[in-house]
DNA sequence: GTCTATACTTCGATAGAC
DNA sequence: GTCTATCGAAGTATAGAC
């Protein structure tokens, strides 16, 4: 039990952060919401700045494993992409501050990011990069620029998942007739997008020599 | 020379709010990088967050005009796409400080967001709207959700354009022999996967097949 | 480990002279 | 319109009893 209120205050502190990011965020507010006290986060974590810090690395680590056991699971190139991105896709969806946390990061052009976060981050950007690369060599994915693929596999996963409040309250304004995808639907054709887009050209008509699941 | 004053202070805070944020921001460093008082801010924008609002809707305005341009200089659906893509692309460089702002009110769930600003983005919206969905009833475009369409064209952009610090800092030491793409390169890569997805083809659910080599 | 009370600092905002 | 000086609120952090 001695941990309990360290792990609401983690807990309580992701939700505000991701609410109103670090200088929004009160400690006070964080604490009340733990049902703890505010001394305890300084008990606990030296400083504001160290719970955040604190709060970011927890959440990084669940990607990393998805990743990297991802990443693993797979000798194929683009089996091994596509693999990254769905264990992306379902980490966002069983922690939605994931995404959150990262957009600030990027924002803030990593000022809270210590050696361990970075490495983390470092992690997915390298299972991309050595899958395209070898893709390419292999001649079974075109052959781009491997931050490319990057950004066009994240970027979107990302915003779409940030923005769910914002489209929740604008599009029934803005578009009241458009359907409103779910993040399942996204998911999969944005999946669609990317394989499209990783076929090689010579050989595009070369029938089911491979599959896309 | 009346105005000289409010114009420094709204490009100060610009920079500022950019960098750090609405809650992150100073009002006293906003005052001093504009070689003005504090008390300036008060006298022409009442406060803080009246400030950001004028900063938000002067960087929103600028997309506005681009984007109504570019939805009346072609008939062509998917021109029109095209047209509008490129001005995007044209706004955030011309001002990097609106993909940060625009990014900054998704996450915040658009709680800054007034009638006029919501209606620059709205207009963005309908545009890419109506632009899809008539290309599909023409049979010139693919059949797709519009919101996919819209998040598929401004979410890499922004955070691609968000992204540089970041980029430039970690880049060198997560991969430092990746080329690192230039703002051009992946705005004419990105335009080029959306061309390609929009393209119809006889039969769209067969993710294997494109309709040329 | 937990709580109360409080010290210390910063920040947004204003008053009032010029 | 501009500046100086300053107020009051709110915020982070700590001291010290239990």
């Amino acid at each position: 039990m001695t941990d309990k209120t360290r792990e609401n205050l983690l807990q309580s502190a992701t939700e505000v952060f991701v609410k109103k990011g670090f200088s929004g965020a009160r400690v006070d507010e964080i604490a009340r919401e733990a049902n703890a006290n505010k001394a305890m986060i300084y008990y606990h974590f030296q400083s504001k700045e160290g719970l955040y810090k604190a709060v970011l690395l927890r959440q990084i680590s669940v990607v990393k494993e998805l990743v990297l056991g991802a990443a693993e699971s797979e000798r194929d190139p683009l089996r091994r992409l596509q693999s990254l991105y769905d264990a992306l896709g379902r980490a966002f969806q069983a922690s939605p501050a994931l995404p959150h946390m990262m957009i600030r990061e990027v924002l803030a052009g990593g000022v809270h990011m210590d050696s361990e976060v970075a490495g983390a981050f470092k992690g997915i950007v390298d299972v991309v990069r050595t899958s395209v690369e070898e893709g390419a060599r292999a001649g079974l994915l075109r052959d781009v620029n491997p931050l490319f693929v990057h950004v066009m596999m994240i970027a979107p996963l990302i915003l779409f998942n940030v923005s769910r409040p914002y489209r929740e309250r604008f599009l029934p304004l803005a578009a009241p007739d458009v359907d409103p995808l779910s993040a399942d639907a996204f998911h999969a054709q944005l999946e669609d997008v990317l394989a499209r887009f990783l076929e090689p050209c010579e050989d595009a008509r070369a029938p089911n020599s491979r599959s896309h699941p």
